[in-house]
DNA sequence: GAGTTAAGATTACACCTGTAATCAAAAACG
DNA sequence: CGTTTTTGATTACAGGTGTAATCTTAACTC
């Protein structure tokens, strides 16, 4: 799998924003949210095109970055990967964890409850 | 906050099984499930000391480990900071990726009933 | 066309991490 | 006691990460 540090996954999220984008895009972009540095940005973005999180197309000078993953499907897996490391692969605890230190909002557990009834549904046959 | 490698906070769990605990304790318990070299865990123990993470005191000539900090505070506040990064602070959204992709056992539901529950009984008054 | 921009490529550099090996000293062994 | 062992301390070293600055070169500007 491909493996993002913070740094390039707030990049990758401003990508996702809407892509193909341009690099200056991303770097406006990301001013909302961070203080980086264009050159820093800039250095992010090789990175990801390294890691192949990311193509690019030639367009005159510039380059057309788009991202050759999807959002849903990394925090997927990260998700996996940490709730593996932390809590044995399941998510009930770290939920818990949440619930006790009343982390849980109405709109949480409004959607709790539909994925519990999804799930019975596609279970119950 | 202190901040754990995963290499650490292997070392910690090891740790967290049973405290307090000599080098060679941490050193049997994690050969069980890594390929680490005892030379390896003892500088993951020194850095874990320089963390603050664990703390220690001499007897002969050998040291007694023990964790400054809890396992439910650290994977708490880990967790926190994760769907924070990933999912903007809501715990709904992940719990949804592992029920679209079919990771929720019946344990798990049967949990996640209880914590809302919980939820409700409490908000209830 | 010559000079100026500006985009990506290359280089920088300190700190963190994984993964030990070596060193110093105290304890255990004989 | 002298020797061997074992413990923690110190040192090592490559690859990743955050955070840019400098270099090259193609593209605008006049």
């Amino acid at each position: 799998m491909i493996e993002l540090s913070k740094a390039e996954f707030a990049v990758m999220e401003a990508l996702w924003q809407g892509y193909p984008a341009k690099a200056s895009d991303i770097v406006k972009r990301l001013s909302d949210d961070t203080q980086w540095h264009e050159k820093t940005i800039k250095t992010l973005v090789s990175r990801l095109v390294k890691k192949q999180a990311v193509s690019f197309e030639k367009q005159g000078r510039e380059y057309i970055y788009t991202p050759t993953i999807g959002r849903e499907a990394y925090t997927l897996k990260e998700s996996q990967n940490f709730i593996a490391r932390l809590f044995r692969g399941r998510v009930a605890p770290l939920v818990s964890g949440f619930a006790k230190t009343e982390q849980l909002s109405q709109q949480d557990i409004d959607e709790l409850k539909q994925i519990i009834e999804q799930w019975e549904q596609k279970q119950g046959k």
